[in-house]
DNA sequence: AGATAGTCCTGTGGGC
DNA sequence: TGCCCACAGGACTATC
């Protein structure tokens, strides 16, 4: 499941291959991928062949590159969601086309090989659109339109703890709904909202409103670094639904200390010389994974 | 305002 | 071996 850390490696690898780039072909080989596109397939095709891409920039888990417009025009972008299960691949023309390849751009610059940037989903949660370009915080003093509801993300300087203190404080739910929810703060998902209560010791039911500064700095940390570590590892990937630019895959997965280690020892307890289970709880449809130990249930819990 | 249910999808895996 | 069905899971919408 794309997180900030891996929509972060698809868009670094997307900026060296597709920045100053003309769009030379588009493909469309399942609409369903443009489903977020108002105007159509024909629409799409049409607005996005002969465009040139520039740099791509990224808020949470939106990923976007704008077009470089003519004046008079209003600048547009082009707007990627991966959701469950989505690819960006680099590919020369000619490439295999992968089973479950959704649009294909042809991607030209003077005097270099041609390029294919291929947009594969198996599960097609995400996809494709072109939107404007709206004022925003975000560094690059724009945000696709489709998007502007977004809160800043974990990384972005402007969220600084005492901002996400009092976010939290305003909030009535449990401090891991506040996390997952994207108009709070971007970015993070199932994993490194787990990942970071672990390492800050906050247990997934805490009320938000009776959050410390302190637990809220230690918190907002806690992301911070678990997200960079990520980073560093090329992003997780469980199985072959994550991939970078070039299909590799990355390896934050080993140094996961409590997503998906149900019925594995804690570290932390194990370094002070005890044994305590990661437990799994159903959570919002999906999974909690926590220490029970460590991150010790509230009294008065708000799931 | 917060919580929940439904929707979009397909590969996987449990049950029989 | 094979069929069927339940299910996950991010974001959005509708509804309570």
């Amino acid at each position: 499941m794309p997180e900030l850390p891996e929509v972060e490696v698809v868009r670094r690898g997307v900026a060296q291959w597709a920045t100053g780039r003309r769009v030379e072909v588009t493909q469309v080989h399942d609409e369903r991928s443009l489903r977020r596109h108002v105007g159509g397939t024909e629409d799409f095709v049409e607005r996005l062949t002969g465009a040139v891409l520039l740099a791509p920039q990224r808020r949470g888990k939106f990923l976007w590159l704008p077009l470089e417009s003519t004046p008079g025009v209003s600048a547009s972008c082009l707007a990627i969601h991966l959701g469950m299960s989505g690819q960006v691949l680099i590919n020369e023309p000619g490439d295999p086309r992968p089973k479950h390849a959704k649009v294909t751009l042809t991607l030209v610059t003077p005097g270099q090989a041609a390029r294919e940037m291929r947009f594969i989903d198996q599960r097609i949660f995400g996809g494709m659109h072109l939107t404007q370009l709206a004022p925003s915080s975000h560094p690059c003093g724009s945000i696709p339109a489709t998007a502007a509801h977004i809160a800043p993300d974990a990384l972005e300087p402007v969220l600084d703890a005492e901002g996400f203190y009092a976010l939290l404080r305003a909030r009535r739910t449990g401090i891991k709904r506040a996390l997952l929810d994207q108009q709070l703060i971007s970015g993070v998902g199932n994993i490194y909202a787990d990942e970071a209560l672990w390492q800050a010791q906050l247990h997934y039911a805490r009320p938000t409103e009776t959050m410390t500064r302190r637990e809220a700095r230690r918190l907002l940390e806690a992301l911070r670094v678990v997200m960079d570590a990520a980073l560093q590892a090329g992003g997780t990937s469980f199985d072959a639904l994550y991939v970078n630019v070039n299909g590799a895959s990355g390896y934050f997965d080993r140094s996961l200390q409590c997503y998906g280690q149900a019925g594995r020892p804690c570290s932390r307890c194990e370094t002070a010389g005890r044994t305590t289970v990661i437990r799994r709880e159903p959570f919002m449809g999906r999974s909690a994974y926590f220490c029970p130990r460590c991150q010790p249930r509230p009294r008065r819990g708000r799931w």
